[in-house]
Formats: structure tokens, C-alpha cells, sequence
RNA sequence: AGGGGAGUCGCCAAGUGGUAAGGCACCGGAUUUUGAUUCCGGUAUGCGUAGGUUCGAUCCCUUCCUCCCCUGCCA
């Protein structure tokens, strides 16, 4: 039975000694709710698919649920396209999230009622400070910062001042509301924060109802304890914000506000991938000036760009389940994307034979309009796949590097006078070859042994066995072969802007001669050309008549040259 | 008057006082009409550094080094 990495025991982290520590006290009574809080805001990529894999993930293997939560608090950045875009990507990484769907702005009313709370128990306050002056007043890393002027106000002002904020009454920025807690903090994020601040601007959920707005750490706690959110995971640059975060809670649930326990903040590393950079404004650049085509662009490392590639979703829940999760910063090898690739669609991609490069070849001693069918597997371990059919004739079409004029020491393809298999067809032999006017070889003429059709019983063997596609019966397709983007694993860290390393060479668009069970290919099939990788149609620019095939990823090849 | 984190094989990553799991990569070898896959076997006297405690230390204590995060009315 094929058992693939993805099925076998997942190995333990720190997170799920945490879970099952609480499991055993019965903290949560037995439950883990986890949840995936993007900001949508921009489009999801392979550092945010290994996020999904872990909350998902952890939700799946202890019989909990994850919630997908929206983080929209702030309508300047936000739009319901990249909402759209968000959802769809996580349906197609395979993670159910439509039962457990949800907005921050569903609790923007509670938000707000709580947020009188705090002022009503003397814990936060109306700041009219502009904010170069609370920039001023916060310190900095070695000085305590000093309390605003309008620290003391009263409740009853500051009830008024923030339900005047809420009612329209004042303009973006005359007025922020913020925790009391304490400016003297060595944890900036402990000098009074602000939780609210106005904006004049709609929201794509709540349109005009509200002109004053949460901030993260207030907004994203609350409703973590809304939705009994037991282990809230995230990145480690908010470890220094749990403090308000527990601060936040603890108040909240001492007035009998929220349910107890409170939700526990979790943080891990996020992902870093070789070659690569993550960051949202990087990415945004990529696309607006032009480096790759679109935030689809199968050289990307998006989730549209990896799916259109031709990165299958079990691929990528590989790849995550194998990088783990844990504090440490991790730097992950591109290739290991790749190897998860290659495990995943092995054992399932339909085999194909298509020449990328080809080169012509005259079987001699064929007679000139025989056409005889062939057949192959359409996968070698897997007979219930059937067979697909393609034709040998006079002429076919095989790799130029199959051939070696001056064959190098180990090479066993097609060299002057050797002979070579044309799988699944028969054994031919060079006898001469003739070149072009740049003197490169332009026509291979050929003899064929009658004797060594593929499968014959006794029938004598050669070493090398290479595809090819007969001109009979094959077709011609576009397909690109990708690069990575960048020429250096870490574009940030290299003198410069990290634009100047983009390599120029990672696409390559070549034409290539398919054999015929190819003719109905469609995105989203994945097939293994033999010996040159995996591929895929092209979503986008793939048509019947006009096939385009994105190579995903190459074959291993073990081929060492001298 | 700074605070918070992290350092275990090339890349990930378990172990947290009883003598260094696993995966990927790599190197052998077997099978192979894909130089692929698959299958066998190999790969850290060592856990950032220097001391200490202990019968015994990756694990406990101390020193030092390196890297990351935090001074948005972003998330």
C-alpha cells in the first residue's frame, strides 16, 4: 500500500506539547480551536500556506476546528478582492473553513462596548495628542516615555470625547483612545496603546455605520476570547505583544466580559524560502513593475503562482508538515519545495513523451508512408491506468541532448554508429548525421532493428532508452521552462535593492513535439514527461488547439558528464 | 532603564539529567526500456562558547559570542 510522507506520524513540536498538556489538565475541557486571521489585504503565499497548514492542521489532528477570521480593521488597505482571492486559495489548499467563517467587524459593536468598559474602570482615555506628540512622549528603547497631558481626564469626559469620536463629531487623527497602562514600560508596546483611532472612510463589511476603528492588539485578542479561540498561533514579532494581548483579556475577563480560560498566544517562526523574499510591499513591487507577470505568475511563490505552476495542494501540505514548527528562524531550501513536488506526483502523474528540443531523425531502412502503433503504460506501476497509443514511423523527433556527436566518457544515448532504444518502439542506430549551415546537426539519418520492438519476448537490449515523438502523429505545443527568480538566496541581504538580483534568464519558452494522448490535456492534470519533469497546462493561457505546459519542476537527474 | 526571543549534521527538526530520533539532501549498492521512481545500507565521540555542579550534562548554574523582533493613530 503506497503511503505517502504526509500520512506517516507527524512528529512532535512545542505547540502540540502545549495542546496536549492542556488536554491533560482539561484546561479546555478536551477542545483546541485554532484560527488563520489574515489581513485581506493583500494575496496569500507559501509563508501564509504554511500558517494555514499549522492551525488547520492541529485543528484536524485533535478533532478541533479552525476558524478563518478576517482581521479587517482597517478599510484604508483593505478590499473584498483579496477576501475573495484569501478564501479560495485555502479551499483549494483543501482546509474546510465555510462552517467557521468570520470578520473581526462582526464584533465591532462589542469591541466598542468594552472599549467604554475600560474607560468606565479608569483604564483608558481620550488622548488629543497629535501623533508626532505621542510619538514624542512614548520614549524610546532606553528612556521611559512621559504621560500625555490628557492621561487624567475624566470618565465622564472621556465617555463623551469617545462617543463624539464615534458620532462623526471629530476629524481622522484630532482624537485616539488608549489603554492606561503604563509609559514607563520596558515593553513599548505597554506604553499606553492606542486601540481606536478615527477614519473617515467605509468599510467593505460595515460600510459607513462606523468612522472610529479598532487596532490589532486590542481587536485581535477580543476576538480570539469571542470565538473560545483556545491556542491563538502567530509569528514570533508578536511575542512582545502578548503581554498586552494576556493585559487585555485578563481585564475583560475579571469583570465577567469574557468567558474563562482565556486563549493562549502561540508564536512560531514564520517561513523564509531561499531565492525568495516574503514581504508584502516586496511582493506588491514585483508585480507593479513588472519583474514577473502578474500575481498569478507561475515563477512566483504565491499560492496562484505556485498553483498555476502546477503545485498541487497535497505538495504543499507536504512540504509544510516537513518543515515543522518551532522557534527557531528558519531558512528552507527552495529545492525542498521541489523535492515534496516530485514525492507527491510520482506515484500518480500520467506519463507522457514530449521532445523539448528536437532534432530530426530519418529511419532509413523505414519505408516511407508505414505508419505501426506503439503503446505505453500510461503509469509504469499502475496498470489500471490503462495505456495510451502513439505511432512509430520514417520520421520522429528526439532530444538534441540525447545526442552526442562526440559522446563524453558514460554517455549511453544515440552517438555516430551506436545505437539507442526509442522507448516503447525500437532499437535505431546513427549512420550518419548531417548539419546545418551553422554547423549544427540538423538531421540525424537512422537504420531501425525489425527485430526489437518494444516488448518482444527475448529480443536483445541496449543501454540508453530515450522518448521521442513520431512526426506521424505528434503535435507541436508551447511550453515554459521556469528559473528561479533571483540569483542569490537572499536578495535582502545583498548590497543594493534586492531588484538588481532578479535573474533573467528564469523563463524559457520553447516548442516542443507532444505524442498525441496529450491533445486533451487540461489545467490542473498533472503529467510526468519522461525524463524531462512534471508539467502542467497553463490556466491561463493553455487553449485546445494551442496547448501551452508550464514545467513545474525537473526530474532528478543523476547524469554526471566525465 | 531597555525589553523580548533563538542558536542540535548542508537544510529542517525531535530529545530537556542516563550516554544524540526522524525527514530532506548527499554517498554507496540492488532492481529499472525514465541516468527517474522503488528497495537496501552509510553519514554528529557531537548539541554557539568557556567554565561549574553531577557517578553521568544537549538538558541544571555561570560567562561570553552570534542572529532576530519591538519606539504605526499597520497587521
Amino acid at each position: 500500500m503506497a503511503k505517502t510522507a504526509e500520512k506517516s506520524a507527524v512528529q512532535s513540536n512545542f505547540i502540540r506539547q502545549i495542546i496536549e498538556a492542556d488536554n491533560g489538565s482539561g484546561k479546555h475541557g478536551g477542545k483546541v480551536i485554532t484560527r488563520f486571521p489574515p489581513e485581506p489585504n493583500g494575496f496569500l503565499h507559501i509563508g501564509h500556506a504554511k500558517s494555514i497548514c499549522v492551525n488547520f492542521g492541529l485543528a484536524r489532528d485533535y478533532g478541533g476546528v479552525c476558524h478563518l477570521r478576517f482581521d479587517d480593521t482597517n478599510p484604508v488597505k483593505e478590499d473584498i478582492v483579496y477576501e475573495n482571492s484569501i478564501k479560495e486559495m485555502i479551499e483549494w489548499l483543501g482546509f474546510p473553513y465555510k462552517d467557521h467563517l468570520y470578520h473581526a467587524s462582526d464584533y465591532f459593536e462589542r469591541l466598542f462596548e468594552f472599549a467604554e468598559h475600560f474607560i468606565e474602570r479608569g483604564l483608558a482615555y481620550v488622548d488629543s495628542q497629535s501623533a508626532e506628540e505621542m510619538r514624542a512622549n512614548r520614549g524610546t528603547f532606553e528612556k521611559p516615555g512621559v504621560n500625555s497631558p490628557f492621561r487624567d481626564r475624566s470618565v465622564e469626559e472621556n465617555l463623551k470625547l469617545f462617543g463624539e469620536m464615534r458620532d462623526g463629531k471629530h476629524a481622522d487623527g484630532a482624537h485616539v483612545l488608549r489603554l492606561k497602562i503604563d509609559m514607563a514600560s520596558p515593553n513599548i508596546n505597554l506604553r499606553d496603546p492606542a486601540i481606536y483611532r478615527i477614519r473617515h472612510v467605509p468599510h467593505q463589511r460595515t460600510g459607513n455605520k462606523w468612522c472610529v476603528y479598532p487596532l490589532y492588539d486590542y481587536t485581535h485578542s477580543i476576538s480570539d476570547a469571542i470565538e473560545r479561540i483556545t491556542h491563538s498561533i502567530c509569528t514570533l514579532e508578536f511575542e512582545a505583544h502578548r503581554p498586552l494581548y494576556d493585559w487585555v483579556l485578563a481585564r475583560l475577563v475579571e469583570s465577567g466580559k469574557l468567558p474563562s480560560p482565556s486563549p493562549q498566544q502561540i508564536e512560531f517562526a514564520r517561513l523564509n524560502i531561499n531565492y525568495t523574499v516574503m514581504s508584502k510591499r516586496k511582493l506588491l513591487e514585483l508585480v507593479e513593475t513588472g519583474a514577473v507577470s502578474g500575481w498569478d505568475d507561475p515563477r512566483f511563490w504565491t499560492l496562484a503562482g505556485l498553483r498555476r505552476r502546477g503545485y498541487t495542494p497535497s505538495s504543499i501540505r507536504l512540504f509544510a508538515e516537513r518543515t515543522g514548527a518551532s522557534k527557531a528562524h528558519q531558512w528552507v531550501d527552495w529545492v525542498d519545495l521541489e523535492g515534496a513536488l516530485r514525492e507527491d506526483l510520482d506515484p500518480v502523474a500520467a506519463r507522457a513523451m514530449v521532445v523539448l528540443d528536437p532534432i530530426r531523425v530519418v529511419i532509413e531502412n523505414w519505408p516511407e508512408d508505414k505508419v505501426e502503433n506503439c503503446s505505453a503504460p500510461v503509469h509504469p506501476k499502475d496498470d489500471s491506468r490503462g495505456r495510451r497509443e502513439f505511432q512509430f514511423s520514417r520520421e520522429v523527433f528526439i532530444e538534441r541532448e540525447d545526442f552526442m556527436e562526440t559522446p563524453a566518457k558514460g554517455f549511453f544515448r544515440l552517438a555516430p554508429g551506436g545505437e539507442v532504444r526509442l522507448r516503447y518502439g525500437y532499437i535505431i542506430k546513427c549512420e550518419r548525421i548531417e548539419k546545418d549551415a551553422s554547423g549544427r546537426v540538423a538531421t540525424i539519418y537512422a537504420s531501425f532493428d525489425s527485430a526489437t520492438k518494444s516488448g518482444t519476448p527475448g529480443g536483445r537490449n541496449v543501454k540508453g532508452a530515450i522518448h521521442w515523438v513520431s512526426k506521424s502523429d505528434g503535435f507541436e505545443a508551447e511550453v515554459r521552462l521556469y528559473d528561479r527568480l533571483f540569483t542569490v538566496e537572499n536578495p535582502d541581504d545583498e548590497p543594493g535593492d534586492y531588484k538588481d538580483y532578479l535573474n533573467p534568464r528564469s523563463l524559457a519558452t520553447v516548442r516542443a513535439w507532444c505524442e498525441p494522448s496529450l491533445r486533451a490535456a487540461l489545467p490542473d492534470q498533472s503529467f510526468q514527461f519522461e525524463r524531462n519533469g512534471y508539467f502542467t497546462p497553463d490556466r491561463v493561457d493553455s487553449k485546445p488547439g494551442a496547448l501551452v505546459f508550464n514545467r513545474a519542476v525537473g526530474l532528478k537527474d543523476g547524469w554526471k558528464a566525465g
